[in-house]
DNA sequence: CGTGTGACGCGAG
DNA sequence: CCTCGCGCCACAC
């Protein structure tokens, strides 16, 4: 009864799931989307990061290859990685490993 | 209402 | 491992 392809996938469906992604844990741009009813919005899903709210976990959200998909060496991939590295999330040779710390809701 | 754009994903080469 | 191309979805002009 989640997926109503009807409606468009808004910003408040997003971060509502991103807020559900545990500490330590990360999810990609797609697995959000998938979650929210809508499997092919993975781009809606980073267009929202543009307008995440104060106290978002955005710096959980990564792409499909486990990268970070800001502009490498930006003052917010850097921080993005820092809180991830923070939270004991470790990075491989710049990538992380989704099978190791994959967020799988319950 | 058509066109361009992007914190994406995936298949092919 | 890499780059390139196409499909998807919502939004700005």
């Amino acid at each position: 009864m989640s997926a109503s392809r009807k409606s468009k996938l808004t910003h408040a469906a997003i971060f509502t799931l991103v807020r559900r992604i545990p500490e330590g844990r990360v999810a990609t741009y797609g697995q959000i989307a998938r979650l929210a009813g809508h499997p092919r919005a993975a781009r809606q899903v980073g267009y929202a990061m543009h307008q995440c709210p104060p106290g978002l976990p955005w710096h959980r959200v990564i792409n499909a290859r486990g990268r970070l998909s800001l502009p490498e060496g930006s003052t917010g991939a850097l921080t993005q990685r820092r809180r991830l590295e923070t939270e004991g999330v470790v990075f491989i040779g710049g990538r992380i490993d989704l099978e190791r710390h994959g967020w799988q809701p319950d």
